[in-house]
DNA sequence: ACTCGAAACTAACCCGGTTTCGATTAACCG
DNA sequence: CGGTTAATCGAAACCGGGTTAGTTTCGAGT
């Protein structure tokens, strides 16, 4: 049906295997052998197929990323470091999106078996030991985020949430805060936890008592139920650090309609620096996980574990960076309980 | 090297037609040689290979979707409406992502043809009518965005924005706000130039001069510049609309530096009913179109127009549906200009 | 008992490329 | 000028499945 390697070759009166050579740039071919057929697959709009080639040539020139949610605004901008990163190095890119959902997660996993991946970076946390394990067996190269020890096939990337959380506590003690309150996510998340140990040592080792600590759901609808409920405690917190950003968005609008306003009652911040907390109002100061080399360094990552003969796992180690919005300001003046006896600080 | 359908066959002591057969279901296997088959293929581990399976049966597996920009938080719903239809239907689904760039499109349309899909959405406008054409000769079903006229391997997706923009109009109206702004967005994009004419027919039609029409660039930048401006202008809007959210926000920001209050002074809507309308503050009033449903009929139209012999091009509409949020109110108390003949409406 | 035909299965070929290896040619060298 | 060598190119064997034409099995019909 579709003009196939063999058309071009009779077109240019060559044979496929030359065909192959000049379409591969082997340097085998001469140069006016090489012009023939070039012009023989324009003539023709001869295009390779990907499933033929790959069926020969042996070599696997894809990788695989399956994230848990692409319209977490986490995702794309990973996604597309991760992608663009892949075909310099001179991969195709496949993505799935598991939906949060196990079972798409293992199904995710499948499709990438079955297109015979060289790697595939997992960024979602459902996903069972037995997976990794079938992916290991068939040498595909893997990396997690945030999950798995390494080990031979395996990389691991970690986005150092402990510094991440340690700025923004301290930023807030700079300005005075002393009752900081945290907002969490998904009890059952890893990262989550991280955040919440974080912001536990980084108040100990100002100390300070860690604030109350609310439950949350990573969603909006967390966030603002937490906000109300803040703006009734009896000793206010100074400020509310969330889990993430879209936390922090629910949490202002909570605090907001409870009367409070922000940041001159009581400052707000979130984390991972999505374009939400650019943009809502006020902005959110955030901590921004540097995505784009987060996406970049999986696909590198895969490109170096499936690259050598002995693979041998590593961590990496992805930074965050404050960055200061509207959300923050200065404690306010100590109201009442505390007596003059200076504990103000400019 | 991994285990392929001759292995398991020999495990299973039958020929390797009859482990296709099994996979497949074609029914021709009789019950005690399937599950014969069924285990081998469980204890080896086995999983077909979608590119030797491609190139054995002719028919093709997977449809395409081409955004323009996946970071576009317009596109991730879309994206993945459009896969879980693709998989319902029995399709393997691939993206790629231009980033508004034209080489990029030719490149991602280059891979749909190696990857030798049945149907491809195209979702951005900087495509060639060449590369169509190619497409085209190809017998690849598309889909486009707003962009071509039906043609015999080509169906269109209509956003029906005229609808949407009447709608905001027209609840402006009701709310007594006659000097209504419009922000726009890029002057090339077929879409943005459809919301403006609409805006301009929906105005008149109520009798009302349409009013400023000021520069936006779809961003935030823009957004802000233009309400800044607009807070200066000597007979102010009483409200505006944005050419969608991203501006809107802007807009937004760019008014409350200046003094003027959201919605109190001054009403502001956008377009498209992304999350950052939602969760911003505050939140917007919005259009919806109705993303799902968009993906899903590309997935449908392009299954459609692949499974036909002789394929007739359609043109399909995606309505959309007013959203309001806190960004608009009735239109302030007519100041002093006006005479107290009544043109105030309750 | 014999024929017949459907069910179940097998052997072999095909898909569209890559790759190995041998053949041919041309250039080079003493 | 014969022979060696490097540069080109072609024939054919694959890759891992699907598919088809043909073979065997086995029960039913007469």
């Amino acid at each position: 049906m579709s003009v196939t390697i063999r058309d071009v070759a009779k077109a240019a009166a060559v044979s496929t295997a030359t065909v192959s050579n000049v379409l591969n740039n082997t340097g085998k071919v001469g140069p006016q052998t090489r012009r023939l057929v070039l012009s023989a697959v324009k003539k023709l709009g001869y295009i390779r197929d990907v499933h033929a080639r790959h069926l020969a040539s042996h070599d696997r020139r894809t990788l695989g990323i399956i994230v848990s949610d692409i319209e977490n605004p986490f995702f794309p901008e990973v996604i597309k470091s991760f992608e663009t990163r892949a075909r310099q190095l001179g991969y195709d890119a496949i993505l799935s999106d598991t939906n949060y959902d196990p079972r798409r997660t293992r199904e995710a996993t499948e499709r990438m078996m079955e297109h015979k991946v060289r790697g595939v970076a997992i960024m979602t946390s459902e996903i069972s030991l037995q997976l990794v394990h079938e992916l290991a067996r068939r040498m595909i190269a893997v990396t997690f985020l945030d999950l798995a020890p390494v080990r031979g096939y395996t990389s691991n990337l970690r986005i150092d949430y402990p510094s991440g959380v340690e700025q923004i506590v301290n930023y807030l003690h700079q300005n005075g805060h002393r009752r900081i309150a945290f907002v969490a996510g998904r009890p059952g998340l890893k990262s989550n936890i991280e955040r919440l140990e974080a912001y536990e040592k980084s108040m100990q080792r100002l100390g300070l008592e860690p604030g109350p600590v609310l439950p949350g759901d990573l969603r909006f609808e967390g966030g603002f139920a937490a906000g109300t409920a803040i703006a009734k405690l009896s000793p206010r917190p100074t400020a509310v650090m969330a889990v993430n950003d879209l936390t922090a968005v629910g949490v202002i609008k909570g605090l907001l309609l409870a009367g409070c306003r922000v940041p001159q009652d009581i400052s707000v911040t979130g984390f991972d620096k999505t374009r939400l907390a650019e943009y809502c109002n006020p902005s959110i100061t955030t901590v921004d996980i540097h995505r784009e080399i987060l996406g970049r360094l999986a696909a590198d990552a895969l490109h170096e574990l499936s690259s050598t003969v002995s693979p041998q796992g590593k961590e990496y180690r992805i930074g965050s960076e404050l960055v200061i919005g509207d959300s923050t300001g200065p404690a306010p003046e100590v109201p009442a309980v505390a007596p003059p006896a200076g504990t103000a600080h400019a």
